[in-house]
DNA sequence: TTAACTCAGTAACAACTGTTACAGTATGAT
DNA sequence: ATCATACTGTAACAGTTGTTACTGAGTTAA
């Protein structure tokens, strides 16, 4: 696992944290659509990604869920540091969006490492502030936007997530994800192919400008 | 200043970090609609809030603005925090909800007592934690909620932090922060009076259930 | 090849929100 | 008292989004 970690982390932690990640940490691979943490649940472990993409997903209690935005290789879940704190529970559910692999960290180790290491200290700050300004991000877009804007700017954001110009999804769960319904995506989607902007295909959908 | 800092802050910090902050700290006081931060303003000092209460804006290109959240006495400013990270701009704009009292910390003081004292990591993280969880309440309320239930959760809120059931406001101001027009407003408004929920006056609204 | 199912396209309509316009009332200054 | 201004109420209309319903085209499995 070291080669991976080094990789990944190497520039950001010292060898000593870097031994230490090692010795706890737990290496796991997920496929593409694995749950990784519903609501409610309790955390036990924070997790580094190393390698593909977990997407953060906001419920409602009416079953309504949101995309609040992506984490990809290099970041770290905010909302699982910040849940360590209080011992509370999850409040977001987390999918990975592609193939992934991340270390597990036992989140014991959080508050040791605080003190212990600059380097982590810093890690854990630049974390937050990279989730808030994702959630400043994603408040702009729900407020000022309409869904048209909404919906192109998604498609782009899942296109650079998964590097390619295409975009393996369904109406129905793009819908789910901007929290709206199948019918407006569907019709908005028209549009932005009639603009040739897009290029519509069963369950799929091409990117062909991608300014 | 040590007596306000005491009573606010005396149970989170240990005292060799209270009389840090003493001396380094500058008191600051200031009346309600005082703007303590710009959008892109650059950050120098970090504010510990002593008494009133501030509000948090978020402003798009198109001069169009919406309130996040409120801080109260005993909170700080994340934003702040993490710009002194980066050396980055403001994101937001502040302005004081009531009048207010604040100690103003230089951010230098940041880094170098987050490896010192180990209940300023806490505090800082603590902030953190607080201040993503208003932004996914935030985040609930534009995206799950329609206008008559953000507008009375807005004003149950301004109601709570002003610690009155009068709320000094005009249609317009309340339209600002919601991030729609005033019409819109001023028709939601008369709905709830009609239900018995409000009372309306000009330039005040009463609030008659709580519930 | 059917049958069942999923996915996408479209129309018609409803609900909500935003816009424009105008009237009336309160407030404050001269 | 008069005037200008700020605030609120209301109507009429437009635009966007959400809902329901139905159709037909792919896909998969029996």
């Amino acid at each position: 696992m070291i080669q991976e970690l080094k990789q990944n982390y190497g520039h950001l932690f010292e060898d000593a944290l870097l031994q230490e990640i090692n010795e706890v940490g737990t290496f796991k691979e997920v496929s593409e659509g694995y749950k990784l943490m519903e609501v409610g649940q309790y955390i036990k472990a924070m997790p580094l990604l190393i390698e593909g993409a977990i997407k953060i997903l906001r419920d409602d209690e009416d079953g309504d869920e949101l995309l609040l935005y992506f984490l990809e290789r290099g970041d770290t879940c905010a909302m699982t540091l910040t849940c360590c704190l209080g011992d509370t529970r999850s409040e977001i559910r987390a999918v990975a969006e592609l193939d992934a692999k991340l270390i597990m960290i036992p989140i014991e180790k959080m508050e040791e490492w605080t003190g212990k290491y600059k380097s982590w200290r810093n890690f854990v700050f630049q974390s937050y502030h990279n989730r808030l300004m994702e959630m400043l991000d994603t408040i702009d877009k729900i407020a000022f936007l309409k869904m048209d804007e909404r919906l192109l700017k998604y498609l782009k954001e899942k296109s650079k997530i998964a590097n390619s110009n295409i975009i393996q999804s369904t109406h129905q769960e793009i819908a789910y994800e901007l929290h709206t319904s199948r019918v407006v995506v569907s019709r908005l989607l028209k549009t932005l192919e009639k603009n040739n902007i897009i290029k519509l295909n069963r369950n799929s959908i091409d990117i062909l400008k991608m300014s």
